[in-house]
This record gives structure tokens, sequence and C-alpha cells, in this order.
DNA sequence: TGATACAAGATCAAAAAAGTCTTATTTACT
DNA sequence: AGTAAATAAGACTTTTTTGATCTTGTATCA
């Protein structure tokens, strides 16, 4: 139930090429040097969302990576899903067939729409939306994980 | 980004003790047999839904297990969490301090923000809800998949 | 034509998930 | 008390997924 490292490493990517422009050319090493990514898997990443038409390689010397959209049509989930595949949140949802009682099952039901409303939510934001706060807006410390306090855990309640 | 086994296991152990109404005592291999789970993995997931305090463990023989809370009060969330750990959607939102960014990240304001919704959904989903859904209503086929239709295959946009 | 940069598939290693096995307790029944 | 039936608990194994790298090949520019 969480996002795998290729699907962090494509955002990062898409959202640094953001930050520069649309159709800005970018060479693999320098994003993978400022946004943190392993040189190889940055290519195999990158050839996914070329595939997806969401960026273009560029081949040769002095070749690298360019946004082929802008920023406004691409969304967070349009970037997550092309590298990892569609989210499911349970097998069932993707592939009825994998469960018997699909037809009938109330939690299925419940792991359809959740993941709908899942989805919907990431598909709301842009990277254009991502690009500007983060150039524009102060930190804001607290007001995004305060909301999510590292949770008891289970076998030790509390601060023990 | 997808439950789990054992979490798929843990409900379905529960929704049949649900439906067998609070306190009933239920052999582990009535369950297993009942709701397709191995055997064995059943006694490790229903230990962890011990500890927790959803159902009570018999032992002996003609022991089992039982529903200890009313299924009113147990959400689908809890029973998820207390087998397969608190939902993150990335792992920053678990641990900021394993991004460096994670204090000016916006992205890291979304999985925050996405993932509180979610878990807000699977929090409102009661076992009752669940049980009496699934006893009750016939199974109005298409109603829930039909939302979620097979997505078009990566590599082969739809009938373009 | 050679240096630079990406492509693409094979391959490898580490981690997580799924399931099984073994041994020990607990309880009921006779 | 003795035995059978049931679960406990943890070690162990297998399989799958993830993360990453290696190798060989191709494109482009100076
Ligand atoms: S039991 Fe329901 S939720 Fe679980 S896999 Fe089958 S259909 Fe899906
Ligand atoms: S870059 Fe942002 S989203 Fe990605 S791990 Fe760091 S904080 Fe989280």
């Amino acid at each position: 139930m969480r996002l795998t490292r290729a699907g962090e490493y494509a955002v990062r990517c898409v959202l640094y090429l953001a930050k520069q422009g649309r159709g800005v050319l970018v060479s693999r090493k320098e994003i993978a040097a400022q946004a943190d990514i392993p040189g190889q898997f940055l290519a195999k990443i990158a050839q996914q969302l070329a595939r997806q038409g969401i960026i273009e390689i560029l081949q040769g010397a002095s070749g690298g990576y360019r946004l082929l959209l802008a920023p406004e049509r691409i969304t967070l989930l349009e970037v997550v899903e092309t590298v990892i595949g569609e989210i499911f949140l349970n097998d069932c949802v993707g592939r009825p067939e994998s469960c018997p009682n699909s037809t009938v099952c109330a939690v299925h039901r419940v792991w359809c729409r959740t993941q709908q409303q899942l989805r919907n939510s990431l598909d709301q934001v842009t990277f254009a939306d991502l690009a500007s706060e983060e150039l524009g807006t102060p930190p804001t410390p607290g007001a995004c994980c305060a909301e999510n306090p590292p949770p008891p855990e289970k076998d030790l309640p509390g601060p023990a």
C-alpha cells in the first residue's frame, strides 16, 4: 500500500523538468544528480515516461530529456501510474476473476469505490501546481505531517 | 499500492465472524475452509487481531475464535491496519526524515493529504455494514467494477 | 571518427510477502 | 490421570517483487 521507489523517482524527474519549464532540455546526469536518482534506474523510468508521451528523449552527444506536455496537463496520477501501473487497492478490483466471490462481495465494492476516490484525488494535482507551489510557497512547517503524527507502534503503544 | 494477502484474509476472517454474530465461537478450521484461508496463516493473522482486541481466541479442544467487539464498532481500516500496519502512500509520509526534502516538498503534502482521505474513507465502513449488505442485498451485477473498466494497456493506448 | 550521451535488455541482489513446519500449551472428555 | 483435539509461537522456506547495475549497441555532435 505504498509508492515504489520507481514511482517516487518518476515524480521527482517530472517535477524537476517542470520546474525548468516545458521543452527545456536537461541531461539525464543533471536530473539524476539534482533529484537524487540512480542514473541507470532513471534511464528506465524515463523510457516509460517517454512511451507515455510525457517526456521526450534526445539521443546523441548533448542529448537529454525534456518535457513534452505542458505541466498543467500532467497529473500526479498519470506519472505514477505510468511507472507502477494502475493503482489497485486490492487484487480483486483489477482482476475480479481472481476471487469467485467478487460479484457478491460487499468489501469488494468498498475497494472499488475507495480506489476510484484515491485515483481521482491524485488526478486533480498537476505538475504546474506542484512546481509553482514549490518555487513560491515558504515551507509552512508542520502544516503537513502534523496531521500524521508518528502512529503508536503496534507492540509498544506510546513512548514506552 | 495494494492490499497484501494477509490483509485480505484478515478482512475475510472478521467478516465471517461478523456474519455469525458477535461472541459466537467458530473453530479456526471452519473459518479457514469457509473463507478460503490457509489454516496456519490464519493462525498468525488471528493472533494479531486478538492482540488488537478485535477477536478473542479460545484454546483447547473445542476452542476457536470469536468476535469480541460489536461489528458496528469494527471498521475496515482498523482490521486492515492491524495486519499490514498503518497505510502509507509514500515512505516519506511515515518517516519524513527519510527524505531531506520533505519539509519543503509539495508532493509530500499531497501524499499526506490523500493518505488521510483514504484512511478516513476506510474508517467509515464498519463490519456491521459489510455483513448486513452481504446477507441482504442482491448482487446488482456490474454496479461495482463497471466503474473500473479494464484500463487501456500502457503500450497500446486504447482503441486509438 | 571518436567522444559523449542515451537505449534496451539481461542479470543480479536484497527485501518483502506468502506459506509451512515444528514444538509446546491449553482444554475437554473418558 | 491420560489422551485427543485445538490453538500458540516462532523458526524456517519459498516465491515474488523491487531496486539497481552491467553489457552491448545506437545516435549525435564536434
Ligand atoms: S473476498 Fe471480496 S474483497 Fe476479498 S478478494 Fe474476494 S471479492 Fe475481493
Ligand atoms: S521528494 Fe517529496 S514526495 Fe518524494 S520522498 Fe521526498 S518528500 Fe516525499
